[in-house]
DNA sequence: CAAATTTATTAACTTAAGTCAATCTTTTTC
DNA sequence: GAAAAAGATTGACTTAAGTTAATAAATTTG
């Protein structure tokens, strides 16, 4: 983990600005605020950006490279889902009540994000006030997502879920271990290779 | 359904505000506020709070019954939840994003239910500062449950899956229709019946 | 680059879930 | 309260997932 010097952040800022923010009115002077508050943080490969128990004290955006979101049940580990640039997330539970985090996220490849600590959120909801939008919409992004994946999961077979996952996102299957991928399908990985042998016969 | 008259909805107001809201520091002004823009409403069993693709315009809490959080995957319904009183809900993404929820909730039982409309929400934000906490906190009622259950289901076989949910929540099994529970689980009503026998023999 | 570790595949076996269909039970409705 | 509808159980059969274990392939690390 390593902090990126702040004219790299600025680039990036630029990017977050072009491509999520289109539709918030902020003055510049609101995003010379929000720019100051960007702290732009890279992962190596199996680096955690929070760990099992923490305390989650940061929203992250991925700007390069793959998080896996997942806990453990009992001794097994379950994963939740895969994050891909660009992508808000955090572990919202935690961050909200200031509770250990039930998740951790997990780099998977070197991964480059950035980080808004609560103490610069709430900075930013005190100096700009045009801003708070672009804070609200942070949550919302990172938040949405999650009455998605259990539905279909459970209403069909492990097979019709893992081709639905080779149609609708083949560069996560092309590069994510399968045991990563058994793992969000609830399945095992020999039960993952046995679906991999019976789709390439037919 | 059936909107119920306001001095009921007084008493139950102070049941919420007892029950619900310690923590929060609101003045009376802001409670008679609050309790201006509440409506009550009584549904029959098997009505519908909100349907598959209406736009969600309301934030629920739950006093009296059960209600079921359910969608379509193809022609099977998937149960994502069940919700007891107390509880605050909605179909969070179509409220946020005023687009056609993909879930619909349905009472499963005479249920009785506070409804807040998004514009009596936007009057409290403006008319009771303080009483921002409280639609806040309504809000993060209606979305911390969302991180669970996904991962039990599928990293446990679906009896491990039932016991657990007769341990933890027996008036659920109880009072609720096996078809549904199967649906809840991720399976078929049949597998429900095997094994329940199965359990009974040990 | 060689050794060590991690990941993927295959096989043999057991177990249980899905499906289809029949029957029995409970609940709803008029 | 009788008829109809909905829900629950059981049986026979097929299929595939879990488990354990052995081996092969790929990646990581010194």
């Amino acid at each position: 983990m390593k902090i990126i010097n702040q004219s790299d952040a600025e680039a990036i800022c630029t990017k977050i600005q072009t491509t999520l923010f289109q539709n918030i009115q902020t003055t510049e002077k609101d995003w010379d605020i929000f720019r100051s508050l960007i702290k732009t943080v890279s992962y190596n490969k199996n680096e955690f950006l929070l760990q099992i128990n923490e305390i989650e004290n940061n929203i992250y955006c991925l700007l390069e490279g793959v998080v896996r979101k997942y806990t453990f049940k009992g001794t097994k580990e379950y994963t939740f889902d895969f994050h891909f640039p660009v992508k808000f997330f955090n572990s919202y539970s935690s961050y909200r009540q200031k509770t250990p985090s039930t998740i951790a996220l997990q780099a998977l490849s070197p991964a480059l994000v950035l980080q808004f600590s609560r103490k610069s959120m709430e900075q930013l909801y005190e100096q700009a006030p045009n801003a708070k939008k672009t804070g609200r919409k942070m949550i919302e992004f990172a938040l949405i997502n999650t009455e998605n994946k259990d539905a279909k999961i459970n209403t069909q077979s492990p097979e019709d879920n893992y081709l639905e996952l080779l149609n609708q996102n083949p560069k996560l299957v092309q590069n994510i271990s399968g045991r990563h991928i058994a793992s969000y399908l609830g399945i095992t990985p020999e039960s993952l290779s046995r679906i991999r042998k019976r789709i390439s016969k037919s």
